[in-house]
DNA sequence: GCAGTCAACCAAATCGTTTTAAATTTCCGC
DNA sequence: GCGGAAATTTAAAACGATTTGGTTGACTGC
């Protein structure tokens, strides 16, 4: 069924009945209503395609999918399917190219130029993002969930890694940990640096030296948490206490612990990054795992709500949001054991 | 930079280029080089809902997430992903109202008849689901993740969970288990109902009575399968193995056997069934477990091929695979404990 | 040199809406 | 019951591509 189809039906002039539609005021109440009714009762729906063809809207927020299958990534769309919930908007989720980067680049400039959607949400940014670079110069509205270091101005929403790790390690000094290892995210990306930073910031604060022996980069996985873990544990004298950088991480640290001799919370003291999963909590783990937890969910939700704003002409530069993140001691942090006390 | 433009650019006519592009036979090799050139050099790039409207297709798969923010989705995304990659369609994800039903049903009709999608594809089916009834009264083409007992007919994509969990379970009985829990999925899915069956039929065929307090059904996540797994080993005589829906719920039940000072592959042999995840494989676990296994991932991919084949013109009838699942043991099964043998 | 064929290109119609600009109707005071 | 403002409604022009149905010119065989 057709708009003009049904609108020869009602007696009435396109016109009237695609504004009765949308809710302009110069059409009468009474002839609203029943083009509503009718609509229901016929089941005319406007095509979308020409909505969007003559309005120029996509009505839609792209985002892409690297190929590593990200767990977060369900719960970060979850949030953000729940603000937009009664939107009409859609996700368009976009097959990524492989790491090849100028493919990346190319699929943003894709997207941002096809008319596919309306704004871009780029993930897991670098200090000096080619991507936010592109869509800057493009004029295409778009939100980071990050940050970058760059000049391009851009809306932002973070949480405070730095902050988060600074604290979750000067917490373990205060317990008198020594050497204690990180197991950080990918290598190059913003929120890997400022955990970085957090870090190290930490150990100096305390005239701890920063040994680049106890620190690696890589995704987050249980199999390259034990690995890594397993790798420092060797090391003499070995770590007395890991920073994870994800839940799944945090399995693998425990992992490689136990599989050592050695018990969480009272050889090796953990504390991980906890995105908030339904189906795996940090306060269900045996020790119950002490972490810094932020809601990717929420995180989600937000970022949904940002770019409505950002669509509805709020400006880029204005938007900038730094969530704080919580700490949660619970028993995988302990005293460290004292033969290993300074 | 629109068509018109970019043609007069060129010195040819609209309908030459666009031809050009779709790489038409009636245009000389010659000028399809110098207009694929030029789109690339001037940055042309044809309206993506000019082109919907006037050839009537949509270009995107509509898949609707739960707002549980399942682990699966995305693997299965991700697989699709992989598959569309270099297709020029996207994966729209739309935000699913709550899990009222008539409100779910309402979704897939908005999303069926807006045009915004081509296809849709429905997950976690019900023996009789609203959604594929509507989709196919609607004649809207529709890929089922899973299956469905409906007499509509529909094309599915669904693992043999009957056999996959038969085959575990019989294996669990091998074993000299005699008291068998199970923690399976959502009530009134397809695939717990499956599972369901292949559970009860393995003891059936053993001469083992099915008692219903060995059996449960939720939602997978390390937190239920800790408690249920917890109450479970509270009965007397307690149970001596687990098959555990997937593996956060493993994860749990590991936990729940832990806390009982019991050992997991020793006092208690524990099967899940695992999709395959880059981020927690069963091989790593603390003994590794012994698991069912079907790639989500491929799955996904699989799922995106199916329904280009479907959009392609091939009969949904035709469409119905079922794919095999293959039992890997580890070390968290083993002969059960002697004073439990019957 | 001419009709016929074929390759290459083009003008204009079309897709189904929204929106601009204009036309009609209604309402009001006098 | 008339002029004019306000409230409704409408016809027609976009939006930016694809596609239908030609047209043009070069080449062929005779």
């Amino acid at each position: 069924m057709k708009l003009k189809e049904f609108a020869r039906q009602l007696g009435l002039s396109p016109t009237t009945v695609s504004r009765a539609l949308s809710g302009y005021p110069e059409v009468s109440e009474k002839t609203r209503k029943r083009v509503a009714e009718e609509a229901v009762r016929l089941g005319y729906r406007p095509n979308i395609n020409a909505v969007r063809l003559v309005t120029g809207r996509a009505g839609a927020i792209g985002v892409v999918m690297g190929r590593t299958g990200e767990f977060h990534f369900a719960e970060y769309m979850s949030g953000m399917a729940e603000r937009l919930d009664g939107e009409d908007i859609d996700i368009l989720v976009s097959p990524t190219a492989d790491r090849d980067s100028t493919d990346e680049v190319s699929l943003y400039s894709r997207l941002a130029t096809s008319g596919r959607v309306d704004a871009v949400i780029v993930h897991s940014p670098k200090p000096n993002d080619e991507r936010i670079a592109l869509l800057h110069e493009l004029g295409f509205p778009f939100l980071v969930h990050g940050r970058s270091e760059t000049d391009v101005p851009h809306a932002w929403l973070d949480i405070d890694n730095e902050t988060a790790i600074r604290r979750a390690t000067s917490h373990l000094i205060d317990l008198g940990h020594r050497r204690i290892a990180m197991i950080n995210g990918r290598h190059g990306r913003t929120f890997s640096l400022h955990r970085d930073k957090g870090y190290r910031d930490a150990l100096q604060e305390r005239g701890i030296a920063f040994d680049p022996r106890l620190l690696v980069h890589d995704h987050f996985t249980d199999e390259l948490g034990f690995r890594y873990a397993r790798a420092f544990l060797e090391q003499a004298p070995r770590p007395t206490a890991f920073v994870a950088g994800s839940m799944m991480t945090a399995l693998g640290v425990y992992r490689a612990v136990r599989s050592r001799g050695l018990v969480v919370g009272k050889d090796i003291s953990v504390i991980a990054h906890d995105d908030v999963f339904p189906y795996l909590t940090a306060e269900n783990m045996v020790p119950s795992l002490s972490a810094t937890r932020s809601s990717m969910r929420a995180a989600g939700a937000r970022s949904a709500d940002l770019v409505l704003q950002l669509l509805g002409g709020r400006a880029a530069e204005e938007i900038q949001e730094l969530w704080p993140v919580e700490l949660i001691l619970r028993e995988s942090t302990g005293p460290a054991p004292a033969e290993a006390q300074s």
